[in-house]
DNA sequence: ATACTTTCCTGGGCGC
DNA sequence: TGCGCCCAGGAAAGTA
């Protein structure tokens, strides 16, 4: 499941692989792909001899930089991107397919359907409201701490809900939450606004740590992320709580818990992060 | 305003 | 073996 750090590394690929190419022709096989104002039809046109600039990225969001678009490309679960040469047979789940003019095509896959692509005019890329509206980026910069300490005092959800917030700081998903929490000795269930200031610090500290590591590892692959090249990431070898309940926890030996927090999988050390009971469970059971 | 629920999707895993 | 059921989950729309 692309967070930032896979998404990232999707960008790299892309940047190596496609700018400067042009998009001669593009087939749409899942209209619902394409995002309103336009619609699949348009899309299709409107790209016909853009030129691909260059890919960026902004929180899980790719931005590919055209002529007269902002391509914005969302990978959601299950999204990549393929470069192949033109004719060879479609994979299973091939649903957009980018035409270059040097005789490749750009492939977008995605098992479950739920990416999504978006076009807004290039001069108006900085006007897409879910982009403008993220948080910051999860740099030592950007994501400072009295802004996510007043984000924290705003709110009594669970911490990790509050994290997975994009509003709150964006390419965090269920597993750099889970790490983060994890290595900052915090309780997911813990309610935001009864972090202190230690605890806040912490955590801001290890969500950059977590994300910067991970970029560097080029990714996690759990199921069946690969980026555009096709690699796996090598993050997953560094995990220390997702995907290892029952497994003992690194520090201490504890069995480590899943359980549900903002109806995300979450898993946690009941040794280090303290046990779930400690929190009025909110969510129905059941 | 906040907070929670539903929707979108398919493949994999499980019980019977 | 095969059918039905449930789960995974990011973001946006819907509801109270």
């Amino acid at each position: 499941m692309p967070e930032l750090p896979e998404v990232e590394t999707v960008r790299k690929g892309l940047n190596q692989l496609v700018a400067g190419a042009t998009i001669t022709s593009v087939d749409v096989f899942w209209n619902r792909m394409i995002t309103p104002p336009f619609s699949s039809e348009r899309f299709q046109e409107e790209l016909i001899g853009e030129q691909i600039h260059t890919i960026e990225r902004r929180g899980k969001y790719l931005i590919f930089l055209l002529d007269n678009w902002a391509m914005i490309s969302h990978l959601r679960m299950e999204g990549k991107f393929t470069v192949t040469k033109t004719g060879e047979p479609y994979q299973k789940h091939t649903h957009v397919v980018f035409h270059l003019a040097d005789n490749r095509d750009l492939r977008y896959l995605d098992v479950r359907k739920f990416g999504r692509f978006s076009l807004v005019p290039i001069d108006k890329k900085e006007k897409y409201a879910p982009i403008e509206n993220l948080g910051p980026e999860p740099t030592p910069i950007q994501f400072t701490l009295d802004n996510f300490h007043d984000k924290l005092s705003r709110t009594g959800r669970s911490i990790k809900a509050v994290i997975l917030d994009q509003h709150v700081v964006a390419g965090v998903g269920n597993i750099y939450a889970d790490e983060s929490l994890f290595q900052a000795k915090i309780n997911p269930m813990k309610p935001a606004n009864q972090l202190n200031e230690g605890e806040t610090k912490r955590l801001r500290d290890a969500i950059i740590d977590v994300i910067a590591n991970a970029v560097e590892a080029g990714g996690t692959t759990i199921r069946t992320y690969k980026n555009t090249l096709g690699e796996a990431g090598k993050f997953q070898v560094k995990l220390n709580v997702y995907g290892k309940t029952n497994q003992a926890c690194p520090r201490c030996g504890t069995p480590i818990e899943k359980t549900k927090v903002a109806q995300r999988g979450t898993h946690y050390c009941p040794h280090c992060q303290g046990s779930i009971d400690l929190y009025e469970k909110k969510e129905p059971k059941g």
